[in-house]
DNA sequence: TGAGCGATTAAA
DNA sequence: TTAATCGCTCAT
């Protein structure tokens, strides 16, 4: 088990964390019979008052309250009224940034996942999409708040980084609401060959040799 | 107090 | 292509 990613590391730029995000390890339960490691392969940056496809747009809300606080902090909200999006906070306090983890690969603690999705015992922990995240992480709004370096619930290890050549990036998925600029972004981050990842045919190298 | 909708997913 | 499903936001 790698060391714990420090508050250091989040409290950079989104871009850059969402980034350097990939390669990363969640770890929920750690030490328990629960446990469960998850290695990041996708993620998005929303950030601040100005990126209208982020939650933070129209200003504070109750909901969105940990997006404002400081970095290294879990902010969970539901989607379409059944799934559970697990976003880590970014930058200074009171940016209102953060990342959203939209898949991961399984590590370790298979059979605590399959279990809770139901799935087939011998069918692949198939991770892609923010949705399946939080159901595999067996996550709720409780979350919604909570620091990644207390003891135990959930915590972010350093795992292996993804090096430049290996990341794609492209727009983000669902944001039609937001506007042209926001809509185009190239905020969407994710491994280079990783079976872990949705909307591929819209991913890029990020840097061409 | 309530209408409208969403950073989605699975099934048809 | 569409149903599922409900908390959050904002307009009464």
């Amino acid at each position: 088990m790698s060391a714990r990613l420090t508050q250091a590391f989040f409290a950079r730029e989104v871009e850059i964390v969402a980034r350097d995000l990939l390669g990363r390890h969640l770890v929920r339960d750690r030490g328990t019979p629960d446990e469960v490691v998850l290695r990041i392969t996708e993620t998005e940056a929303y950030g601040g008052p100005e990126d209208t496809a982020s939650h933070c747009r129209a200003g504070r809300t109750a909901r969105n309250a940990p997006m404002w606080g400081p970095p290294g902090h879990a902010y969970v909200y539901v989607c379409y009224g059944l799934h559970q999006m697990l976003n880590l906070v970014t930058g200074e306090e009171g940016r209102g940034q953060a990342v959203l983890i939209r898949s991961c690969e399984l590590v370790s603690g298979g059979e605590i996942v399959r279990a809770r999705r139901r799935m087939d015992r011998d069918a692949p922990a198939l991770l892609a999409g923010p949705g399946k995240v939080g159901a595999a992480l067996a996550l709720d709004r409780s979350f919604s708040g909570a620091s990644l370096f207390d003891e135990g619930a959930l915590e972010a290890h350093e795992g292996t980084p993804i090096v430049d050549r290996d990341v794609l990036v492209g727009p983000r998925v669902g944001v039609d609401y937001a506007n042209a600029r926001d809509r185009a972004a190239k905020k969407r981050f994710a491994i280079a060959g990783s079976r872990w990842v949705t909307h591929a045919n819209s991913l890029r190298r990020a840097r061409s040799r």
